[in-house]
DNA sequence: AAGACGGGGCC
DNA sequence: GGCCCAGTCTT
C-alpha cells in the first residue's frame, strides 16, 4: 500500500534533492559504527565543533572493536574539550557491549540499538533510518523547531506533552520508503535554513504554508519553559610538586567533569585568598600540621559552563617532603598529557607551559 | 517531572 | 548575558 506523502514531507525531500548542499564526513555512510560514532559526538554539539573529534577517532579507532580494545584513558584524551564526558564512557561501554555481545557486528533492531549505553530515542532512531533504512523518525532540536514552525504548535518541547506530540507529528511524517533521505533532509533543513536565529523564511520552500511565518510566530517559536539556573563556584587548585611529580587524581563525584582528573582542590563559595585557603579545614585535611610554602598563585581563570560559572586560580606548591594524599598519585610532570582535565586546567596549563609550576 | 551534564558560537 | 547546538541519564 502507498500512502500520500505530506506537502511538508514532499518540499523537504525535494529540497534535499535539488538545493541542500551542506557536505559532512559521516553523510551518506552506511556503516553503523560510523554513523553511531558521529551521532554520540553530535550529541547536543554543533557539526562544526564535533567534526575534528569525529575525524580523529576514526583514525584511532577505524572498528568498533579497536575503541572496544583501546585503554580508557587514551580514549578520554581524545575526548578532551568536547564536554559531556559521560557520553564517551557510555561510548566506550556500548563499543564493548557490540564487541562482545554482538560479536562485532553493530545490533540492527531499533530496541537493541536502543538498549546499548548513551543512545535514546534520537540516536537509536537515526542510526536505524540512516544504517539500516527502518522506519523512525528522528526528533532532534532541528525537528523540534522545523516542526513547530510550519504546524504552529505553541506545546513546550521541553514539557512530556509535547514531546509526545511532536513524536508523533514526526512520525506520521517519515516517509516509510525514505526514511533515511527524509531524516537527513529535515535535519540539514532546519541547520540550513530553519535557523533558530535568522531563519532564511524569504527563500523557503515552505513558506506559503508555513503557519508561524503567517503569525508572524518564527522568532517566539519553539517554546521552551525551562529556566535554568547558573551557580557560582570557586575553584583553589593547589599544585603540590615534590621533585619533578606532582599529584594527581580523577574526579569520581557525580560532579561535573567526571573520570576527568584535577589537582588538589578547595572548594569556595565565594573568592578566596590564600591566607584564608591556608587556615581552612581543607587544607589540614590534605597536609595536617604540615606548613608547606606557597610558590605562587596564577591570575584568577573564568570558564562558562551551561549552569554554573566556574572561577578557579591555581597555587603552586613544592614539598620537601611528599604528604599522604589518599585517592591522589604522583605522577611526573612532564606526563601530564597523558592525562584528560577540564578545559579549565588545560587552559590554565597552556597559558603556563613555559614555566612550568 | 525535573536536574545535571561542557564547551563554543552567535547575537 | 542569554540562547542554542544531530540528547541522555539520574534522581
Amino acid at each position: 500500500m502507498i500512502f500520500p506523502r505530506h506537502f511538508f514531507t514532499e518540499k523537504l525531500l525535494e529540497w534535499n534533492r535539488e538545493v541542500n548542499t551542506r557536505n559532512m564526513p559521516w553523510k551518506g555512510e552506511k556503516d553503523p559504527y560510523r554513523i553511531w560514532l558521529s551521532e554520540i559526538i553530535l550529541q547536543q554539539t554543533r557539526v562544526e565543533q564535533g567534526w575534528p573529534y569525529y575525524e580523529r577517532f576514526i583514525q584511532h579507532y577505524p572498528t568498533v572493536e579497536k575503541l572496544a580494545a583501546a585503554p580508557e584513558e587514551e580514549v578520554f584524551r581524545l575526548w578532551q574539550g568536547l564536554g559531556y564526558y559521560a557520553r564517551c564512557k557510555n561510548m566506550l561501554a556500548a563499543a564493548r557491549e557490540i564487541t562482545n555481545t554482538y560479536l562485532g557486528k553493530f545490533p540492527d533492531q531499533y530496541e537493541q540499538i536502543k538498549s546499548l549505553k548513551g543512545i535514546g530515542p534520537y540516536t537509536a532512531a537515526a542510526i536505524a533510518s540512516f544504517a539500516f533504512n527502518l522506519p523512525y523518525a528522528v526528533l532532534d532540536g532541528n525537528v523540534f523547531r522545523v516542526l513547530s514552525r510550519y504546524f504552529g504548535i505553541e506545546t513546550p518541547i521541553d514539557s512530556t506533552a509535547g514531546k509526545k506530540q511532536f513524536d508523533t507529528l514526526a512520525q506520521e511524517l517519515l516517509p516509510e520508503d525514505a526514511s533515511a533521505a527524509y531524516n537527513q533532509s529535515i535535519m540539514d533543513f532546519g541547520a540550513v535554513v530553519c535557523k533558530p536565529q535568522q531563519p532564511l523564511c524569504d527563500d523557503c520552500p515552505l513558506r506559503k504554508k508555513c503557519v508561524a511565518l503567517q503569525h508572524q510566530l518564527v522568532p517566539l517559536l519553539p517554546i521552551k519553559t525551562k529556566k535554568l539556573q547558573i551557580k557560582k563556584r570557586y575553584f583553589n587548585y593547589l599544585l603540590v610538586n615534590y621533585k619533578e611529580q606532582i599529584f594527581i587524581r580523577k574526579r569520581t563525584d557525580s560532579d561535573i567533569w567526571q573520570n576527568l582528573h584535577e589537582f588538589l582542590l578547595i572548594e569556595t563559595t565565594a573568592p578566596s585568598d590564600i591566607t584564608e585557603l591556608q587556615t581552612s579545614e581543607a587544607f589540614r585535611n590534605y597536609f595536617g600540621n604540615a606548613k608547606p610554602e606557597i610558590e605562587r598563585v596564577s591570575a584568577p581563570f573564568k570558564q562558562q559552563l551551561t549552569h554554573q560559572t566556574i572561577h578557579s586560580q591555581f597555587i603552586s606548591i613544592h614539598v620537601k617532603k611528599p604528604p599522604v594524599l589518599p585517592g591522589f598519585m604522583l605522577v611526573p610532570r612532564n606526563s601530564l598529557n597523558n592525562y584528560a582535565f577540564p578545559k579549565t586546567i588545560t587552559t590554565f596549563l597552556e597559558s603556563n607551559h613555559l614555566q612550568l609550576f
